[in-house]
Parts: C-alpha cells; structure tokens; sequence
DNA sequence: TCAATATATGAATAACTGTTCATATATTAA
DNA sequence: TTAATATATGAACAGTTATTCATATATTGA
C-alpha cells in the first residue's frame, strides 16, 4: 500500500483529490478532446485551417463520402470545434475559435513534427 | 457541386488539399488526443498536474481499480503523455513535459471553466 | 409548383475500446 | 528462498463509434 515515499506522493495525492475537477467538467473536456481524436475529423480541422469552406469543398480536401463528412461535421459542431453558416445553398464551415489551432500547433510541437 | 464562393473556398480547399499532413501523422496527432480524451485518462493528468506519484496514489487520487489505472497509464505512457520511472518498489510516473498542462489549460480556456 | 442542388440524418453493421477478473512479474524484507 | 507488496497484463464482455446506404430536408431557379 505504502510506497515509500509517503511524504512527497501522499502530498500530492490529496492536493490531486481535492483540485479534482467535477465529473461534469471532466467530461466536458473529454468529449473536446474525442471530437478531435479521429483521423477523419483531424483531417477536416486541418482543411478548415485554410478558411471557410462549404461541405463539397471539404469532401475535395479530405476525402471520404459527403454523407462521412456531415457526420463528423455534426460532431465537431457539437463540440464547438467548427461553427456552420447558412449561405444561400450551401453551408459555411469553419474553426469556432483561434484555441482550435493552437491545441493542434501545440499538440505538434509535442510531437516535434511541423504540420 | 459549385457553392458560388468558388473563388475563395475553392481556393482554401486547393491549399487544404495540398498542405494536407501525410496519414501517418495525423494518425499520431490522433493518437495524442485519443489517450487524452476519455474522463478515466483525464483525471489521471489531472492529478498528475500536482506531482510525481507512484500508482497506488494515483488510484488514491482519481478512484476505480489498480488494474484500470494500470491499463489506463499503459495507453498513456505509449502516447509518450506520461513517463514512468522506478523507484524501489514501486513506480513513479509524472507528465511527459510542459505542453501536456498547456493543451488541457488551452482546451479549458476554450470551454471557460477554471480547472 | 417542380426540378435540381446541397446538406443532414436514421438505421444497420463492423470495428474499436474501457473495465473487470484472474493471474503474472518484479522488488523488497525476512 | 519464501512471503509480502506493487504493478502489469491477457482474455472476455459490454458499451461506444465510424462508416455506409438510403432517404429526408432545405434552398434556389425556372
């Protein structure tokens, strides 16, 4: 049970255990992190890196069906990755915010390879 | 086919198309979001914001069975997200580096919550 | 209103993943 | 070496999820 170092890890233990974030908030930044962990959603932030785009141009950039990318857009936009604008008949997408690219930049840089 | 922005968003795709990162990395840059994305992983940083700690603190910390956080930590430590060290007995992990604590405080920025 | 275009979506299936349980490995003390 | 402690891991099961297919909705122009 014991580890030896009882005074250094037990510390931080109980600063961990109380500083814990509400299983709410965990799961808030959970589902921000998911909605960006699959390939083919990456790949769409990617694209979207280089503007707005409507969904026809985002299937040229990343491949896939038209029906794929919808879901996935679906799914980013709930997460409030990616916000979508009515333009007549299509539909504008692009990175909700600046924090997007930079979760991605910093991300890389951890990876140590440019994108 | 055409969305009548053909002029900016064809371009933008074009662009995308071209600096579209190899498979291969956006399978890592996946992979890198992917350990991080599940609450049972997060609390686990989490804690681990607060100091090194050997496993049965970690369990101490963020609750369920040693062989779940056991588990959990092998996915983190394969995503390179956490380093182990042995010390005696037992084994010590900690964040790999700065930028782990950086994307988290990114991504709870881009949600406004305080962690 | 009708046809055409752009996007969204429900259902089904296949693949993936987290947890549990039982057990294995590794280190230390006796 | 033996017992005790700490951690890791394989297998199995349950729950989740990405894609496909078919179809629905929405907008525009005639």
């Amino acid at each position: 049970m014991a580890c030896g170092h009882e005074e250094e890890h037990a510390l931080a233990a109980q600063r961990a255990a109380r500083n814990m974030p509400a299983e709410e908030d965990v799961a808030r930044v959970a589902e921000i992190f998911k909605s960006i962990s699959e390939p083919s959603r990456l790949k769409i932030l990617f694209a979207l890196r280089h503007g707005e785009m409507c969904v026809y141009h985002i299937v040229e950039a990343v491949g896939g069906t038209q029906s794929a990318v919808s879901h996935q857009l679906r799914i980013l936009k709930a997460a409030g990755i990616v916000k979508a604008r009515r333009d007549g008949q299509t539909i504008a997408y692009s990175l909700a915010d600046e924090h997007v690219v930079a979760v991605l930049e910093l991300a890389c840089t951890h990876l140590h390879c440019k994108i």
